[in-house]
DNA sequence: TTTAGCACTCAACGCCCCCGAGTGCTAATT
DNA sequence: AATTAGCACTCGGGGGCGTTGAGTGCTAAA
């Protein structure tokens, strides 16, 4: 059975009120904002069947009430309405993609830090993950006689670089070999691909500048290695101290210390996204419904963003569980579509 | 005129004893435990007298008393007794020398999240920067047949790349042709020494990749200028809110944002370092000492690191006031040293 | 010069009480 | 049957108040 219009009128106008002003609600206020032209009485009626529901919760039995992990599922799920980027905001995103920065890392810490700003919650970034990830090009050159630079770049468009100290002196020709060598043996390879033996055959052929590719193939393990679950930034940590939920020092710190961690949020993020497989858009994850201990009070918003052959990268917000959903989903979803736009166009012309 | 040895024993126990607990200190306690065999009523004058000098501060009239920033400066200049390193640090630091991990970045990184595990401190950490930064090697060569890769190796032996898409396409040869003209262009100049007509001629000779020479001169640029005032790495953050002086959530915002800035603490260091001009080792900046206003309440311990062409990096250990200058002084100057080493060793083969 | 003794101060704590917002229930009203 | 006015009840929060005890400064004796 739904619930009447009424009760999702009401319902809603508490999650709205609870969100501004952190207070629990009582019945008086609601009949007075929300358009309903009924009593107090009346409204108490329905919050009280409301909290039977599930959908309200009583801090103590004298003090309003505050949404239940439920009622915030219900809010943003079917109840809240379509926040209008302000000009500022929209502008503010526009600018941050025309900046077109080909890194998409910068990319991602610019947004971030943008977001942050914008919403006065915490952000992180999660580059995209998945163990199909291949080398698709080495580069080697020396930087002076006795140091080589190794540059790999992987098949969803990551650089990595690595600076290797040689044993043995080398030229430009004896380098430049090397990179052929990595380049027959070693593209186009995942990390389960690359096996000891194939490393073995490599450097035999590369005879004094052996140890040279050993390094350089064990780097391209590693570097997959680490695309595999991907890579964490951080962004606008200090917010976390600005909500009243967070007044409590050992609160706020148990999700710092969660969230700086970065594995946790990692596997939290991947264990979400496994689980509800709803195509694109804006996903929500509140309250309780997060198995993390120091998640528990906090909602999340996320946004996945698109780099071709299966790649996804994955954009979160973190706030109290009582956050400004609708806000934070507008500026996410304005921002993630036009990324997605922008990372088509300019990374994979293929 | 200098303190008696007296004073000073009892300064000394004074900022022990309330670095250990955080409570102002009264007489009976210093009585107790230092090994003076006085009253407390002794200890009272002397204290009262050590107040009048300008080392302790009362919080209150019927508190004990707690050091001042002169108080601090005196103990870590003069008092403090050396902290002898347990096994286990010296030994979680050796560990992480050890991995001889050749990037720079990662080793700071790494080290940061050691000593504020091991100290309960945050960490930031300042790559060396300074002007006189020059590129010392590019490199370009292509990911696929519109996407090029450029290297750029710089005189401090950063590395950077950059992905930049190509409007008509090339081949390898050219490709090639184009980072011998950067490397006889760019290579062993200063920021100050890349003009726009030298960028102009380069790009000339360049023909039809002429765009892909001026985006990686300016490329080039860009790097050559981010490194004159460094980046910022922090760790650590979530210890401060474990402190009680940042027991209220503003104050600890305040730290907090000013910390994840980045501006500012770059800024302050860079000052702190022009004045305090004294050579080598470890260096203290201790509550009102530091003009920057969040740190009045805060203590740095700072330490450099040498890359040679007087490029000096800084690790920087940021707590309460109150905190453990003896034992955070001694796992810095532990792995400093041993970093120094390292760095000469590894680095600067000239 | 040191110290015992003592009066004094004041933050912290616990206690009590009151206030008021908010509830649930009941009976009257529509 | 739904709504509402009225009312008794609950309970967290805040203010006032006295007590406690750690710590001080001063004085006078050792």
């Amino acid at each position: 059975m739904s619930l009447s219009d009424r009760k999702r009128r009401i319902l809603k106008a508490i999650v709205d009120e609870y969100i501004e002003n952190a207070e629990p609600v009582g019945s008086k206020i609601i009949a007075a904002r929300s358009r309903l032209d009924v009593s107090p009485a009346t409204i108490r009626n329905e919050m009280s069947e409301l909290e039977e529901l599930g959908y309200l919760e009583q801090p103590h039995i004298s003090a309003g009430r505050i949404p239940s992990t439920a009622g915030y599922r219900l809010y943003v799920n079917e109840l809240m309405q379509n926040y209008a980027l302000s000009v500022s905001e929209a502008e503010a995103i526009n600018m941050a993609l025309r900046t077109q920065m080909l890194e998409l890392e910068k990319m991602l810490r610019e947004f971030g830090s943008l977001v942050s700003r914008l919403t006065n919650y915490t952000t992180y970034t999660l580059m995209p993950g998945g163990s199909s990830e291949s080398v698709k090009k080495f580069d080697v050159f020396l930087a002076d006689s006795q140091t080589a630079i190794a540059v790999i770049v992987t098949s969803s468009g990551l650089l990595k670089n690595k600076r290797i100290k040689l044993c043995s002196p080398a030229d430009d020709s004896e380098i430049s070999a090397v990179a052929n060598l990595l380049n027959t043996y070693f593209t186009n390879r995942t990390l389960d691909d690359i096996s000891l033996s194939l490393i073995k055959r490599a450097s035999f052929e590369a005879g004094h500048l052996a140890p040279l590719v050993t390094e350089i193939a064990s780097f391209a393990g590693e570097v997959l290695d680490s695309t595999r679950e991907g890579d964490v930034y951080l962004d606008g940590i200090s917010s976390i101290l600005r909500h009243p939920e967070y007044r409590d020092p050992e609160k706020a710190q148990e999700l710092l210390t969660y969230l700086t961690d970065k594995k946790g949020i990692l596997r939290h993020t991947h264990e979400h996204f496994s689980q509800d497989s709803s195509p694109g858009g804006i996903r929500f994850s509140i309250g309780t419904e997060n198995s993390d201990e120091p998640l528990r009070d906090a909602g999340i918003v996320y946004g996945t963003y698109d780099l071709g052959k299966n790649l996804q990268g994955v954009i979160g917000i973190v706030g109290p569980r009582r956050m400004d959903y609708a806000k934070v989903a507008a500026n996410l979803n304005y921002f993630i579509t036009g990324f997605n736009k922008l990372l088509k166009d300019s990374f994979f012309n293929e």
